[in-house]
DNA sequence: TTTATATTATCACTATAGCGATAATTTGTC
DNA sequence: GACAAATTATCGCTATAGTGATAATATAAA
């Protein structure tokens, strides 16, 4: 099944999984659902619910919704926004309020 | 089941649908899906696969991301920023270019 | 190589997702 | 009120989600 455009539900936990570098087995436990479970997730075998998938994000220390969120769709203005250094958001937020 | 902090995703769909002024039986046709699943949805007898939800925002005319989506989680300066008007967002715009 | 340990693969079993059919209820219009 | 059309509720059935047990394989140390 395909999540938008650009990748599976199980490539995108294995995605999540090798960036953190941590087995199947470790995903399972800090999720607290079963290893073969997990492994039918990533291989496409099974669908999650959402409610498993959730448990899955958790182990992975992230939200549903930044599981799901593609940072290719965001607009020109949220991708500028999402480059800037700390001390840019400083001056943006400085610019912001003088707009208001 | 929960979504963050909330409301269940049943809630949320019912939220969404009735946002739109439709009925079950109308979303369940725009969907794919059948009528009394959307139901058992909405009042949370049954948890959906991330596939069959897909269908379902796919009838809501949004994505998963969308539907997770959680304002109330913004930082400040995206919450400031979705806040602003298009001329606003023209000015944010040229500023953003200056920091360049 | 042998033994020990961690990881992954397989599979049968139970619980539940998801559907179709249809009954019950609501919302009109006459 | 009576009747029709649409919506919602109920329920049994089939497909599949999710698990536990364990076999197979990989990793590493001696």
């Amino acid at each position: 099944m395909e999540i938008g455009f650009f990748t599976t539900i199980g490539q995108r936990v294995k995605y999540f999984r090798e960036q953190r570098n941590i087995t199947v087995n470790k995903l399972a436990t800090l999720s607290g659902v079963s290893q073969s479970y997990v492994r039918d997730i990533e291989l496409g075998n099974k669908q999650p619910t959402i409610e498993f998938l959730e448990y899955i994000c958790y182990g992975l220390g992230i939200t549903l919704q930044d599981f799901f969120s593609d940072d290719e769709k965001d607009d020109d203005l949220t991708k500028a926004i999402k480059k800037l250094t700390p001390e840019q958001r400083e001056l943006l937020t400085a610019f912001l309020q003088s707009l208001s």
